[in-house]
DNA sequence: ATGAAAGCGCTAACAG
DNA sequence: CTGTTAGCGCTTTCAT
């Protein structure tokens, strides 16, 4: 039997709320019964029944997250970083895996609303294009991460994904590559950004996009990028002129594209520099190390804890929603090293 | 304001009661009635206040996961399978990252057991040594993923680690390493295993275990194993006669180890031979691809998500904990093979 | 300084 | 078939 406030107040003689009120040292109460009441809880290892107090608190101390794939290191340190910063706050982490399939996602919100969590975090795999508006949270605050969503007035923690594209394709440039490539991601939000900063950067370096230069990845998910990375790879390789470098949208596109170009019996970063973007753990453990944008994925989640508890503690309600770009970094290794 | 029983039974001139069951697709409930509930709670999107129903009914479907670091792939599948495989039923996971500190994951643990989780799932980083009587979960019921624990009677799921200790050691033997050192983890579980099968499979073959042939890794912590592996690694370059393989007891143990032996001047499968355990998701990318035993993480999410579920409808309670062991796999990369 | 009463949203047991 | 009563464990007025 788990040990109730009631249990510990006939033992000791005295009311429910009493013993409540010393438990949340309310002020007024007798310094004697006081340490009694500890005492004793302390003896019984009482814990307070936390879905009782939600009932009448009105909120539950735990927060939501969604992410595509847990297995991602990028969504793993987000959901690490999240947790170790609200923990401190009594607050737990109910973390589900969309698996990257948008009606999971939708499952998944609608459970953490059944459950009460004072806030959704969501890393949302819905395509950009369809509106935002599915992920509708009812009243329950929203922070998207990662991935932004139109048509939903939420607050946004991400990474400056046109800097990203940006960062990688003037590295390249500063490397020599003067016909840079882009493998771009699927229809969400970040793969835009980065489309666009590359964009960007190539218009400001004075660089012509060249025809075939700018191919879709075709699959999504992280689990298959590899595959669609060596996919695309073999068909910018075709193209004539040939790329010199290629700004892949993530790792795991970088890793598929580099096994396409060694397979091809070109060098990296000799024949064609790669650049990927997230900074996976064992980047710099690869074949051929691999070059790529860090995306402060501890920042961003850390950040998004930051406003979750706010959020929580509803005193600021109906502000306007705001968005949070965390800065990239550039992360050298040898798959762009050409000038060693 | 998000909607109650109340409010749609007083929408529809009937009682909470009668609402309730039919939500609850309670038998004895007129058609009539039943369909005009259905239908008014779909329009208003009704969600049933799940800490309410928790409070009454003494069990919040959910589940609790503790790991040592949620960044490792490892624990990463797991929580992954776990997460899919109990979302059908209905439950929700809470999991927390203890950062591989003992003391951490015990507050975790608390923080659990007040939110009345009805089944705690725990890679405990204790020490094993130390008695698993620390973990004590009340009558929570408790499952250990992993890493078993002294003193503690609770249902284990994790790897049959004594065969990977022996898968390994054999495989560099038929590889045609006959001076095979182990490179051993810290105090739990595992790595006693590990060794273990180490030491048997040596005993099988007729080999001897050279002095200073088995090395303690020094660092625990798997985000600092790499650096513990390299260290070790040097110090198994400087034994005489030297080692030609090494069965590392995780992945970014050996990862370290190879580039320690490939820092002195020496080839990696040639000169020696490298196994891991783990099978990391990009332990083929690296510079020698790595041979790796096959935890089958998937597997024991899997099945540690049956038994909790089991576990968590309390029909079976009190009765005897067992241990499952799920088979290891030795997956042959180029870090092994001597003989192709 | 302490306690009695009421109620959070829901369900179980029984009555009509 | 439907509704009444009671209570899950806790907190919040409001008396005393």
């Amino acid at each position: 039997m788990t040990i109730r406030l009631k249990d510990i107040a006939q033992d000791l003689g005295l009311s429910v709320v009493t013993v409540s009120k010393v438990l949340r040292n309310h002020p007024d109460i007798g310094d004697a019964t006081r340490k009694r009441v500890l005492q004793r809880a302390k003896e019984l290892n009482y814990q307070p029944n936390l879905a009782a107090r939600s009932l009448v608190a009105g909120r539950t101390w735990t927060l939501g997250l969604v992410v595509p794939d847990l297995l991602h290191p990028f969504f793993a340190v987000i959901a690490k970083a999240i947790s170790a910063a609200i923990r401190r706050q009594g607050y737990s982490l109910l973390i589900s895996s969309s698996d990257e399939d948008p009606e999971l996602e939708m499952q998944e919100i609608r459970q953490l609303l059944a459950r009460r969590v004072d806030v959704i975090m969501v890393a949302s795999c819905q395509s950009a294009a369809e509106s935002g508006e599915r992920v509708g949270t009812q009243n329950t605050p929203c922070i998207l991460i990662d991935r932004r969503l139109q048509g939903l007035d939420a607050d946004f923690v991400g990474t400056n994904d046109v800097q990203v594209g940006e960062l990688a394709t003037t590295h390249l440039f500063e490397q020599g590559c003067r016909r840079i490539a882009h493998i771009r991601g699927p229809d969400v939000s970040t793969a835009a950004g980065r489309l666009e900063g590359y964009e960007r950067a190539m218009a400001r370096l004075g660089l012509k996009r060249l025809a075939g230069h700018v191919v879709p990845i075709g699959v999504s998910g992280d689990h298959r990028g590899a595959e669609g990375g060596h996919a695309a790879a073999v068909r910018l390789l075709a193209t004539s002129p040939r790329p010199d470098g290629i700004f892949c949208f993530n790792d795991p596109c970088a890793i598929g594209a580099m096994r396409a170009v060694l397979e091809a019996g070109l060098r990296v970063p000799r024949d064609i520099a790669l650049v990927g973007c997230g900074n996976f753990p064992y980047s710099d453990l690869l074949r051929v190390p691999l070059s790529s944008v860090d995306q402060g994925g501890e920042a961003i989640g850390r950040y998004a804890a930051g406003v979750a508890l706010k959020l929580a503690s509803k005193t600021a309600r109906q502000r306007k929603a705001k968005a949070e770009l965390i800065p990239a970094r550039l992360v050298v290794r040898e798959s762009s090293s050409r000038r060693s």
